[in-house]
DNA sequence: TTAACTTAGTTTATTGGATAGACAAACTAA
DNA sequence: TTAGTTTGTCTATCCAATAAACTAAGTTAA
């Protein structure tokens, strides 16, 4: 068993914590009012302050307004202390942004996926990192991590175990990144790293329970429930793009049947669009936009479809929203009409009264911007655990 | 904010939790072995030993073997320092238990219920709880709660915010119960009680990630996820019975069409049965048993279905079990073979690996049980918290 | 200008846990 | 008997949080 035990040392460990979150939150704020708003003890915020000071996490810059006594010292978080990467590797893609611990921008780079054989995939893939780091100003912590959001399943060793539209099984790609740049790895589903990167800096700010449908090729998702990303008991869940909407629909390649990504996906579009002699979505959303009839029906049934998985998952979950991503969003215009109806009409009412229906404002760069919330999350999570 | 601040009793509470920890898994055992295997000193041990034993919840009971030097004192926790009451008010019984603090039962007492009307139903249920808690012994804590599994959505006030097949709409129960009793009540639905039940006393026990299927009239579910009830983002989830398996399918109340439970439960077992003249469970059973092949082939029809709900359930949680339970788990002869070909057909073979498809063993009594852990782990986390 | 008051942050003595190590008690094995 | 082992307690020490006193640096009103 050895369940964790505690000592001064995690009690340590929680007040810094707790100390460095309203500084990350409230900032510029002052010693007294973080031992106000905490509830700890002046002597103890000070004390833990100068701690944070000397690990180059905090700073301060100068004074504030006085109320009628001494002016406070305003603290500050220092977001040039480390730098994350995060990368998103896509089927034709890889996509790659350098970050500071607050998740502002400093670099980004994208260049077209040559080969998809895995190999020559993760040579490219660690030259982008490669770039990327070296564009870093010098700072105390360095490059404090790398993110990697992949479109396949990935178990908790940061190993893809199946990329369908790479065509890949088995790659461990957290080892031989780790291999490679001997830092902190996570690698992890495309969906889950956009729900993290709408979540933290897109739409869905501030808001502790959603859902990130990633409707590309195939439907993935992401569940963030209370505040953390969801993995299923064994790592891996999100796959609800297998969810069988029609019992007896079309098979699937899964082995199941009417799975939910058969008819409300980018793929299931382009299937119904090939009679019309359209071939890619880019071609429908200009069709639809010059209000093509046939076209925006073909839209409005992808709505109707994606409505009726939202609605299972809006029962089951019963979230405070859920984020649209990924191409799909695109044809928000399109879709968005019956893809609401569909939910208000579906879903129990119980649910209704919460839930927001919201499209990604990160678009392409919600999953990047989620790997890299990963890499700083996960050096956050070794500040509080030292 | 006020995230609750670390401080010296917050270590004892953890350090107290973990010691009683050991002693309710591994007893008897010595504090030598508790401090050894936590990794907590000896002294730490035998002081926090000492509080419990001050506080009546553990007892030395002896010495034991020697392993070449002085002999071990056991200890044990004391299951008859308190007792519990757990209910499972059904759409037509009420049900009544109990139990000492490990969950052995001492009393048990079942009723037919007299009138759905709610004040005339809060009256009966009051009635057998007062019965039940003269039957308990006294002990040092005495009634330490009471919790109520009820057939209906219960929101985290353990106000039933509707209960279709007793038509009851907003009953503030937890309230009614406080009022009446001046104990700490814990109220939900009857499918999160019975995984409850089945995931401590029953076939799920050390499963940390179980769904509990309660197929009855209708079909709600209990989720288990790592050893914990999930309860949706705003405390009420488990509607999976909504879930619509048949995008197109028929029309359910709950205004969404091809629910799974219209397709899968009881009730849609009843209606497929008319027409060959049953018209209750009971009498299917026992055609079934003596082999009718329309009867076999209804039961092995809702196999089929029960089987495409929990692959999609299986999809999306990936847990270590499902437990069928409820009234339906009795026709396990005639639906088990169809249930376990569709799920091992539907659900994606990465999670198949790993999760087990089992039967309620508690029966009727899964949702009562669990009802009595609820009120059992509410005195335990108040001791833990004090 | 001064005295009275406010607020910010630090210093100091105290409290209450966990801990290592010494110790006593109780046992085994030779 | 004696040496060695295991259990459990006792004691001195450490360390983080805290209250309260204190210093620093401002405002306000007479």
């Amino acid at each position: 068993m050895t369940t964790k035990t505690g000592d001064q040392a995690l009690i340590k460990r929680i007040n810094t914590a707790i100390v460095l979150e309203y500084i990350l939150r409230g900032s510029p704020l002052s010693r007294a009012q973080i031992s106000e708003q905490s509830g700890l003890n002046k002597a103890t915020v000070s004390s833990l302050v100068q701690d944070l000071i000397d690990g180059a996490l905090v700073q301060e810059i100068g004074t504030g307004q006085s109320s009628g006594g001494r002016k406070p010292v305003l603290l500050e978080f220092v977001a040039s202390s480390g730098y994350a990467v995060g990368i998103d590797l896509g089927v034709n893609y890889i996509r790659g942004v350098l970050t500071d611990l607050r998740g502002n921008v400093v670099a980004e780079r994208t260049s077209a996926l040559r080969l998809t054989e895995p190999n020559a995939a993760v040579d490219q893939l660690c030259g982008c990192i490669e770039h990327l780091m070296t564009e870093a100003p010098s700072s105390p912590y360095g490059i404090v991590g790398i993110g990697v959001g992949v479109p396949g399943l990935v178990d908790d060793n940061g190993t893809i175990l199946f990329a369908p539209n790479l065509q890949w099984r088995d790659i461990p790609l957290q080892r031989l990144l780790t291999e490679k740049f001997s830092l902190p790895i996570t690698i992890d589903n495309e969906a889950n790293m956009g729900a993290l990167g709408e979540q933290k800096y897109g739409v869905g700010r501030s808001i502790n329970n959603l859902i990130y449908v990633s409707v590309g090729i195939g439907i993935g998702t992401g569940l963030i429930l209370h505040k953390s990303l969801y993995k299923g008991a064994s790592g891996f869940s999100g796959e609800m793009g297998h969810l069988s909407v029609e019992a007896h629909g079309k098979s699937c390649t899964c082995g199941n049947r009417g799975c939910w990504e058969m008819y409300a996906s980018e793929q299931a579009l382009l299937e119904q669009a090939a009679p019309l002699g359209f071939e890619d979505l880019e071609s429908l959303l200009v069709a639809a936009s010059s209000g093509r009839q046939d076209v925006l029906e073909l839209f409005s049934n992808i709505g109707e479809y994606l409505g009726v998985g939202i609605a299972n998952i809006v029962n089951v979950f019963n979230p405070d929203a859920v984020v649209i991503g990924n191409r799909m969003s695109q044809a928000r215009p399109w879709l968005e009409n019956a893809l609401r109806q569909t939910v208000v009409q579906r879903a129990l009412g119980f649910h209704l009264r919460k839930v927001q229906l919201l499209f990604a404002e990160l678009g392409e760069r919600s999953s990047m911007m989620g790997a890299a919330e990963m890499a700083i999350a996960g050096f956050f999570a070794r500040v509080k655990a030292t």
